[in-house]
RNA sequence: GCCCGGGUGGUGGAACUGGUAGACACGCAGGACUUAAAAUCCUGUGUCCUUUAAAGACGUGCGGGUUCAAGUCCCGCCCCGGGUACCA
């Protein structure tokens, strides 16, 4: 040994070590008990590993080592996410298969873990674009499409259960016990002799409305120049990011997953779940749950009525006018002749808002009167039918009755329409109706008829029972919840296993799994707008049938892939019986905040079902879950004083922070200039027409203390090269904020040099050092230098000065033993409690 | 907009149920060791006033409130991060 801490001879060392015995390799073994420890795999992307992502992995790490001294069989294992868009846009840039890209990225990840040494067992590590593992996800696809949710069961069960129920007893129609609330189409009633007689296309066709898998229209991005779809992500103020073209919502045939019938056991397996109560918070807000009323509104002069969904059914008497959203399937019929072109111009534009921008732009108030009327069920009063973007299409019924006195959106359309505010609650004597709504739940119903003097809880249970009676509305929960749009119009996903045959789809039969991603000439759409499986050739299946051309989005892979660490080569199961029975599910998941309503509730979703169908023991994927915080980056930025002459850039350099002011406008343009013009030794002067201040990130690997690197800086990009400086006492300084950590913003630390420098101990421990792992914070490798020093004395007290390793073999004293008591309870105690800051 | 987090020195953060705000570390300043440097060790370090010290005043995003006592509890705001259904 040396005579110092030498990590670079001690860390290779052990991992390689490791490597050769297969220290961390785990298997069933039911002498001991089990805890599995999970990280939530990464999305291998260019710009490698960063900072952010160990910060998780070294807790469990940590964890998991822990739990292993202590006893248990601990299984901690490691893989990657490897479907996914950045790959398919830089396949499509660069015409790089995105398998190739993937597989790069790939390596470099799995060199980065590898380095930081954790205690993975990487005999067992899962990527989701690998064909032996995307033929399970494939499989389970096929599980859900042939299965159904039975209400009364309240789980899923074989589609074969239903088709038995249609063939012994027929379907009563639209309020049969089978249906899961109103979520699957609405077919009218057959009777068992009826449904013996449908033709298959007919049966299937049905089916496929309670299948839970099945093909529907859902509104998606259309970017008609691009002829694809695009996420909200791709989307920037309107126009495709990529491009800049025009987007417009558009209505497709989409697969999509019914995981609305589970939104009750979604919602109340939360309380058991030991996950932070902000994380189940914002699931129960995704969930959604409102109980309220439907109740039907007669339109006046047509035969049809309008169902609007309301939580506050014992504001009947306040309806002054129907709202129905622009995409309302009624909207062709009840829309009077006189206004037909306003509405459609309407509906044209706000169709083809963002949701997003509907919900959250309240100040600019929107909609038409469509010329039709209702009829209030209860008064037979005239009530005016207008469109509005503010109803959404998709939730609930896609209309509402408009309340003005006592929902505060349905207020500003009234007063900015003029449409009557009626108060039919009784709230403070001084509110000032025309001014605001009351949106309280206390107080007594007026000017309500059979409401009047009862209470809001009261009232709404008496207004549910009278439209009952009348047949004109029922009691009713909505979920915000909506079905999972599963297809996606990509190239670099899972197929989905699904062929047609005369325009009928069947799954995949089990044995032909998986169906092999094609390879095709380029990643883009075709030109009659298929999605790019369709530049497949010859891809058939059994060589006669099409195949689905849509894949499976990015969480497909995830929402399972715990189960298939337990038995990550098993070819005849996803999951061999006898090992989920010994794992069961995680004990420990670690991740980001972020997953807190998309994967995290998909991947629920998915366990229930395999549960409901007998594969899996567990209804919960993970016991406990902590989230780290998101490592944010710190980018630093340079200020470029470009100076024009008309159009002509005439003069461009860089001015350190201090010429700017809070504002980062020029504080003193003479100075500036004068300060140009001594540095660089030119003669600038300073009536140029224009001068501008463009903020640029810089790369953050060469400043120091925000502290520019010049020579760095100029090699930096070529542009740069004879790059012009103004300086502050010999020095550009930076400004610098907190963004995403991201290979655009020039903000991405890796791990790498950090090792290099200091070690993965250091590494290891600095991170652990940051804060609390729960907490989001800004990287900044500032004070490592400390942690390192650190390790060294901590070295020094086992190694004397010629580097010998000594400890002597005296019995320790009293006071001795009382530190060591002292410092393993408290050891103990901050692991298990993830307090992994103090030492 | 809505939902979930967060805001404490120059920096990361500590303060468990309301009870000495700023632990620990970085940085900075000074000193020791050294021919010198690095490394290491020691001392100081919230801000302001003050020659210094003592003493004092002010200090946990902003404005109010409750309390003997507020970083912590309540009300109203501001700012930052995440999510918002095809990023993963």
């Amino acid at each position: 040994m040396s005579k110092e801490y030498k990590h670079q001879e001690i860390e290779p060392k052990w991992q390689a070590y490791w490597n050769e015995n297969k220290v961390y390799e785990v298997r069933e073994d039911a002498s001991k008990p089990k805890y599995y420890v999970l990280d939530m795999f990464p999305y291998p992307s260019g710009a490698g590993l960063h900072v952010g992502h160990p910060l998780g992995y070294i807790a469990t790490d940590i964890y998991a080592r822990f739990k292993t001294l202590k006893g248990f069989n601990v299984l901690h294992p490691m893989g990657y996410d490897a479907f996914g868009l950045p790959a398919e846009q830089y396949a499509i840039q660069t015409g790089q298969h995105p398998a190739i890209t993937t597989e790069k990225n790939l390596q470099r990840y799995r060199e980065q873990l590898n380095q930081i040494g954790f205690c993975y067992d990487w005999s067992r590590e899962v990527r989701t674009s690998d064909p032996s593992y995307y033929k399970w996800t494939q499989w389970i696809f096929i599980q859900l499409f042939n299965s159904w949710f039975n209400p009364i069961l309240n789980k899923a069960e074989p589609i074969s259960t239903l088709v038995h129920l249609f063939e012994t007893e027929g379907f009563k129609g639209s309020d049969d016990t089978i249906l899961t609330g109103g979520m699957e189409f609405d077919f009218p009633a057959f009777t068992a002799a009826q449904w013996n007689n449908f033709s298959e296309a007919n049966q299937q066709k049905i089916l496929l409305g309670f299948r839970l898998a099945y093909l529907s229209e859902a509104y998606v991005n259309w970017c008609p120049a691009l002829g694809t779809v695009l996420s909200n992500d791709e989307i920037k103020d309107g126009v495709s990011e990529r491009g800049g073209y025009p987007v417009e919502r558009k209505l497709m045939n989409q697969w999509s997953l019914r995981i609305t019938a589970y939104a009750d056991r979604l919602l109340s397996g939360l309380d058991e779940l030991n996950w932070s109560e902000s994380i189940k918070e914002s699931q129960r807000n995704w969930i959604g749950k409102s109980q309220g009323a439907s109740v039907l509104f007669e339109v006046q002069d047509h035969k049809f009525s309008i169902e609007v969904f309301t939580t506050r059914p014992d504001t009947l008497f306040g309806v002054s006018f129907l709202a129905i959203a622009p995409e309302h399937e009624m909207l062709d019929q009840l829309v009077d002749a006189s206004h037909i072109d306003e509405v459609m111009a309407y509906v044209n534009l706000a169709k083809n808002r963002s949701e997003r921008d509907r919900q959250s732009d309240v100040k600019r108030i929107s909609g038409v009167f469509t010329g039709s009327y209702a009829v209030h069920p209860f008064t037979g009063n005239e009530v005016p039918i207008w469109v509005a973007d503010y109803v959404l299409g998709g939730y609930g019924t896609g209309a509402v009755m408009g309340v003005p006195a006592h929902d505060s959106r349905d207020h500003a359309f009234a007063k900015y329409f003029n449409l009557p505010i009626l108060q039919v609650i009784e709230g403070s004597e001084r509110h000032n109706y025309q001014e605001s709504s009351y949106d309280g739940k206390e107080g007594n119903c007026i000017n309500s008829g059979f409401l009047n003097g009862l209470g809001v809880k009261k009232a709404i249970k008496r207004a549910i029972q009278e439209v009952e009676e009348r047949g004109i509305g029922k009691g009713k929960t909505n979920y915000r919840l909506r079905d999972a749009i599963f297809g996606r119009q990509r190239y670099w996903g899972e197929p989905i296993p699904i062929y047609y045959k005369e325009g009928i789809p069947y799954p995949v039969e089990e044995k032909d799994l998986p169906v092999i991603l094609p390879e095709v000439d380029k990643f883009l759409p075709t030109e009659n707008g298929e999605p790019p499986l369709g530049r497949a050739s010859n891809w058939k299946y059994k060589g006669l049938y099409d195949y689905e051309l849509s894949t499976m989005p990015g969480w497909a892979g995830s929402s399972w892939y715990f189960l298939r660490y337990m038995d990550n080569k098993n070819d005849d199961a996803l999951v061999s019986p006898n090992a989920v029975s010994y794992w069961k599910q995680v004990d420990l998941y670690m991740g980001g905040n972020e997953h807190a309503t998309g994967h995290l509730l998909y991947v629920r979703f998915w366990t229930k079902f395999l549960f409901d169908l007998g594969f899996i023991p567990e209804v919960e994927p993970a016991k406990k879950l902590i989230n780290q915080g998101m490592i944010q980056g710190r980018s630093n930025f340079v200020y470029r004083i470009d100076c024009f002459e008309g159009d002509k850039k005439e003069l461009s350099f860089f001015a350190s922070r201090g010429f700017l002011d809070e504002n980062e406008n020029i504080k003193n343009l003479p100075v500036l200039f004068q300060e140009f013009n001594k540095q660089n030794n030119q003669k600038a002067r300073l009536d140029f027409t224009k001068i501008m201040v463009v903020k640029l990130n810089v790369d953050v690997n060469i400043v120091k203390d925000e502290v520019l690197n010049l020579t760095l800086f100029k090699q930096w990009r070529d542009d740069l090269n004879n790059a012009l400086f103004v300086l502050e006492n010999g020095n550009y300084h930076c400004s610098w904020e907190v963004e995403k950590m991201s290979k655009s913003k020039w903000n991405v630390v890796t791990p790498d040099d950090i090792i290099a420098q200091y070690g993965a101990d250091t590494l290891r421990l600095y991170e652990m050092f940051l804060g609390p792992i729960e907490q989001s914070k800004p990287w900044n490798t500032q004070g490592i230098e400390g942690v390192h020093r650190f390790l060294k004395k901590l070295w020094k007290l086992f190694y004397d000065k010629e580097g010998n390793f000594c400890l002597n073999q005296e019995a320790p004293n009293k006071a001795e033993l009382k530190i060591l008591h002292k410092t393993i309870k408290k050891v103990a105690e901050d692991i298990e409690n993830f307090s992994l800051i103090l030492l």
